[in-house]
DNA sequence: ACTAAATACATAGCATGTTATGTATTTTAT
DNA sequence: ATAAAATACATAACATGCTATGTATTTAGT
């Protein structure tokens, strides 16, 4: 009995996947002035939150200077707004602007648009499956990195 | 009875494996002067294949543009060469360097590292479910774009 | 034969993400 | 109190990928 060889498809696998969505994202937020990067932007301060960069860098999981230029085109963009935190003059405090609130209220209803076309054909089971599987992968690879 | 909500996480979850799978690569990629976006050419090329830019683009997945710009990187790093084809002067003959050849050599053997670590703590059962939900799920996004 | 369509590749301009590094500001340790 | 460490953010340089568009070259239609 010798091992089986580990699926090497993988990498690829889930890095097309996860390209394709992104412009399944882009073709439904195009319309509605809204990009792909952004999502986590939008979630995270759709309510009106005033947060920083640190926070949402963290909780889009991507680095600090992925997310400073992603802020720098969405206030290039009037999307958002930045205040210097007067008790932390490192932090800067950010929100949505008025247009940047309007536009966030669409990312919802997109994001399950998009879902239900991803999961066509999956059986609700199927579905949570493969989250499972995903979210596992996913703490693999973060524990390795 | 009311229909399930779709998961919504499944875009965050797929372009967050694939960007954490990419970057596992990366690690592994760079002390052997490779990058992990020349992957598929170095397997489409790696015994001596003579391709051109379209079956490449084709084979990794990726538009013409970018496996342009990706070739004239590998290209400004000696990893390939090109060549008019004679007999239709708009192809480009692409092979790789004796030095793109020799570093091609440890693709394989990283890959296998790589998934090694992305399904650590997965069955056999549970990978090949996940590979095969995977590809449904691919299958289903390059549908609808 | 010759114009029009198709094909292969290149280029421009951009978004997204990365690592490496710089710059203020705040906190900590002596 | 002050020098050193830590923290928050910015910037630079780059890879990867996208859409839109340009440029040869080849093929097809009349």
């Amino acid at each position: 009995m010798r091992t089986q060889a580990p699926c090497l498809s993988i990498g690829f696998l889930a890095t097309t996947t996860g390209r394709l969505f992104t412009r399944l994202m882009e073709q439904k937020l195009k319309p509605a002035g809204m990009r792909a990067g952004q999502i986590p932007v939008f979630l995270a301060l759709g309510k009106g939150e005033v947060l920083n960069q640190k926070y949402l860098a963290e909780f889009a999981g991507i680095e600090q200077p992925g997310m400073a230029t992603l802020l720098a085109r969405m206030e290039r963009d009037g999307l958002i707004e930045r205040e210097t935190d007067p008790n932390d003059k490192r932090v800067s405090q950010i929100r949505l602007t008025p247009d940047g609130l309007m536009k966030s209220q669409k990312i919802i209803p997109i994001m399950e648009e998009a879902s239900k076309e991803a999961f066509k054909g999956f059986t609700p089971l199927e579905r949570d499956i493969l989250i499972t599987l995903l979210e596992r992968m996913s703490s693999s690879l973060e524990r390795c990195l």
